[in-house]
RNA sequence: GCGGAUGUGGCGGAAUUGGCAGACGCACCAGACUUAGGAUCUGGCGGGUAACACCGUGGGGGUUCGAGUCCCUUCAUCCGCACCA
């Protein structure tokens, strides 16, 4: 018998798909259409274990699909800007652009190699003129309705680096890269405003059933909306006014002092000819000295000081001591509150530690109407006290009647505050693309004109550690002329943050060869919302925020038919290698393409998609690997054995021995099974250990002396076609082995018949007091009477119900029987 | 601190609607074939017992004829957010 050679197998099924253009697809509007996607790759040069699961996930999706009679749009691409490849040019000299097309060529090579049902004329890379010509695009209609704007603000600067460093790469306020504390820097910024967006993008989270309730919840976390109420404070013996926010307007009237942040604008008014002038300078000049984190942890110490200035209450007239505290933040709200020490933690350790009053204005059942008894804010349901005319109301009642007061009377208003920011997307990079701006000294900022894009990257670029763009040195690049009086000005030259181009990549997919616009609309008509979207959990928050804010944003403009991006999302795990991520540094990296070179593509889908559900992290096991290897080898003997008798008729007809139909059954309910398992609810390693288990029945089914052609032809095939979607190569080769012209990946997916699955008889459990005592079989269908008239026939069950009488008799049709004696 | 998830044999995991706990695979043990096997095939495999009984889904309590599954409580691990007024 010829061996399960997977290297030759693997490498003559991908050049024959390839050839013969099988995943190539088109707008078929007589087809339903399926639009299956993959986060796409950084290409950081090397396909990894997560790269591995994402893609086997994803192309089972496919192939399922496709089967089952969808027109399954399943592209991939590369994300391809980025800080990596201008670290390597600064390290190693090489150009970024030649570094990630190195990355990109070998990464494809990698992933050719899996096997993967991918139309690779779509492909597209963020890097490339003719991608980011239109992510510029983007920037222009955004900027065209007011959502790109640039404003001075503090960013992360990593002082060792000597470089400005995107949020997502500080952690835990340090460089991701070299572990220094970042500072914050003051720096002129584009800014796209999705803020605007922020109650639609909160709402929306309801059309999206499809997404894991954990990813809505960590966004709407993170959009963070708050109900509550502005008003001003006045400032006393001034004409200045503070403006304040709070959520629990119901206890203004314990409002003992007030704070601002230390970045307050007002502050450096307040503080002057004070005593206290000089106490405040010092204090903000410290504060400025923290990085970010450290001025905000929760566990550092609240530390203030007193400005010297009085804020009116506009409820109760009550004068009150302004102070500024490290503890409020200016970008939230107004930048100052209303402090209310008796009912909100943080103020009350504040007041504890300066000793300043505490007014209990909330009374619960038990908690002490003396704000010095008090050891903790209170901040529970109650009726209000202390607070004039609102006595006496509820919390609820409270909010409601104090807004409605300060708004007939002027004082202040009901709003809504959110604690999504702004997105920042200016970089003082290189390898990004350039923001379409001119600033011209007569015009002042002027975006480029469309007919103008792309606005191109200069190739002949020098890389120094310096923390300034490589661009402000490339004066062919800045110097230019303005588009309106068409004198010199000069180009903006920083460029967009890499989530600008992987927010909009899936429309691209959709039509990727325009050239006069980003995509052509009866496309995206067609094809776009992305039916499944798969990747890592790690994007729940930006790039799933930035890509439904984008869509969203394309919708108001029109080029849009869809409101939301992806109407189904799967979050797949880790994979891990004893018990952690795997990394260079712990040096427990498994290669994958080690993996495939030494056991197949087809072997390492397999295990992959079997040794856990998909959202669960994954523990690699060599040994698993091994298994399903062996599993692999297992199906190909089995398939060689039976080829020849799957040519032959079967002598004796109709009639099915026992066994026969056993393997008849087990073949539709394996199709059953395999079929709800990758429909319903994406578990492949349950779907295929009923693969598993039809196939060993199958290899115990050789013994039979007298076996049924028919039977077997049908378990066989139905085991491939099952097979093929997970281990699509070795699947293919047998198809042909056993006889067939077309390729599998052209076939429809099994159906099963009920019919099949009709039994006369089934097992069934008895149990005595919620205990299995004994199993029967009966008929199907046996009622009550008669299941009770086979129980008392058991000897097990008869010696256990000796001396006692029967209570109740319980039937769960089909599966047991309990039997309640005493 | 807040939010979310997870906890089942030696291991990865299964049990989909409250109904046989441990499917499938790995590891291990025994046997067959063999000059040989880290190949293949057959059988065994939660604990306990001579065999039963019995005990077992992180711990404790509850609801139920019946609980891995529902309720209360507690512990552990992981992830996200973290002074958001």
């Amino acid at each position: 018998m010829e061996k399960y050679d997977f290297k030759v197998i693997e490498a003559k099924w991908q050049q024959y798909w390839e050839e013969h253009g099988f995943y190539k697809v088109s707008e078929d509007p007589s087809r339903p259409k399926y639009y299956d996607l993959e986060m796409f790759p950084y290409p950081s040069g090397n396909l990894h274990m997560g790269h591995v699961r994402n893609y086997a996930i994803g192309d089972v999706v496919a192939r399922f699909k496709s089967m089952n009679g969808f027109n399954v749009l399943h592209p991939m691409g590369w994300d391809a800007f980025g800080l990596p490849a201008e670290n390597a040019a600064i390290k190693n000299g090489i150009h970024p652009a030649i570094w990630t097309y190195a990355n990109i060529d070998n990464m494809k090579r990698q992933l050719k190699t899996m096997g993967i049902s991918y139309d690779w004329d779509r492909e597209v890379a963020t890097c490339k003129p003719d991608y980011y010509k239109f992510t510029q695009w983007m920037f222009l209609k955004l900027y065209q309705h007011g959502l790109a704007y640039k404003k001075k603000s503090a960013v992360n600067w990593c002082p060792s680096c000597q470089t400005v460093l995107a949020n997502e790469q500080v952690v835990d306020g340090s460089c991701e890269r070299c572990e220094t504390v970042v500072e914050k820097k003051q720096l002129e910024q584009w800014f796209f405003k999705i803020t605007d967006y922020a109650q639609r993008l909160l709402d929306d989270l309801e059309l999206l059933p499809g997404w894991p309730d954990k990813v809505k919840i960590m966004q709407r976390n993170w959009i963070g909306r708050s109900e509550g109420c502005q008003f001003d404070m006045k400032i006393a013996g001034s004409d200045e006014v503070i403006s304040v926010f709070t959520t629990r307007p119901d206890t203004v009237f314990g409002v003992t002092y007030m704070v601002m942040a230390p970045e307050h604008p007002l502050i450096d008014k307040l503080a002057q000819n004070t005593a206290q002038a000089e106490a405040v300078n010092e204090f903000i000049a410290n504060m400025k000295h923290l990085s970010d984190i450290a001025r905000t942890s929760t566990e550092i110490e609240k530390e203030g000081v007193f400005t010297g200035s009085y804020a009116v209450n506009p409820m109760s007239g009550e004068e009150v001591p302004i102070w500024i505290a490290n503890y409020v933040l200016m970008d939230y709200g107004t930048g100052a509150i209303m402090a209310v020490p008796a009912h909100d933690q943080r103020d009350f350790e504040f007041a504890r530690k300066y000793d300043l009053p505490v007014r209990v204005v909330i009374q619960g059942e038990d908690t002490p109407v003396d704000g010095a008894d008090l050891s903790e804010a209170y901040v529970g349901e109650g009726r209000m006290i202390n607070s004039g005319a609102f006595n006496g109301l509820t919390v609820e009642a409270g909010k409601a009647a104090v807004t409605s007061y300060m708004e007939e009377n002027r004082i202040g208003d009901g709003t809504v505050n959110y604690r999504l920011r702004d997105w920042l997307i200016s970089r003082q990079r290189y390898w990004g693309a350039p923001i379409p701006i001119i600033y011209c000294q007569d015009c002042g900022m002027a975006p480029v004109p469309e007919e103008d894009l792309p606005v191109l990257l200069p190739e002949d670029v020098e890389f120094k550690p310096s923390g300034e763009s490589p661009l402000n040195y490339v004066n062919s690049f800045f110097e230019t002329t303005c588009p309106n009086c068409g004198k010199e000005a000069r180009r903006e030259t920083d460029t967009m943050d890499t989530f600008v181009c992987s927010s909009w990549y899936f429309d691209r997919f959709c039509s990727p060869n325009e050239s006069e616009q980003p995509f052509d609309k009866a496309a995206t008509d067609y094809w776009m919302p992305v039916d499944q979207y798969i990747g890592g959990v790690e994007h729940a928050i930006l790039h799933l925020m930035y890509a439904r804010f984008f869509t969203k944003f394309l919708y108001d403009i029109k080029w849009l038919s869809c409101r939301e991006p992806f109407t189904n999302l799967l979050t797949q795990g880790m994979v891990l290698k004893d018990g952690t991520k795997m990394s260079k540094s712990k040096g427990n990296v498994v290669s994958p393409e080690d993996i495939i070179n030494t056991y197949g593509a087809d072997t390492a889908r397999l295990f992959i998609l079997f040794a856990s559900p998909p959202e669960r992290d994954l523990e690699w096991s060599d040994a698993g690997v091994e298994g399903a290897y062996r599993f692999l080898n297992r199906v190909w003997r089995l398939v060689m054995d039976y080829a020849e008798l799957m040519q032959s008729q079967d002598s004796h007809s109709a009639e099915l021995d026992e066994s026969a139909r056993q393997l008849r059954f087990k073949t539709h309910a394996t199709i059953k099974k395999v079929t709800e398992d990758i429909e319903g609810r994406f578990n492949f390693n349950t779907a295929i250990s009923a693969i598993m288990e039809l196939s060993n029945l199958l290899g115990s089914y050789r013994e039979n002396p007298r076996p049924q052609a028919g039977v077997v032809k049908a378990a066989v095939e139905s085991l491939l076609l099952l097979l093929s979607p997970f281990s699509p190569h070795i699947c293919e080769e047998l198809w042909r082995i056993i006889g067939h012209k077309d390729s599998i990946c052209l076939m429809a997916w099994p159906k099963y018949d009920e019919e099949a699955l009709v039994q006369n008889e089934v097992e069934m459990v008895i149990q005595i007091n919620g205990k299995v005592r004994d199993r029967i079989m009966v008929a199907v269908g046996s009622d009550e009477e008669a299941l009770r008239r086979q129980c008392m026939q058991s000897s097990r069950v008869l010696e256990q119900l000796e001396g006692k009488t029967v209570r109740k008799f319980i039937v769960v049709p089909g599966k047991l029987v309990n039997i309640v004696a005493k």
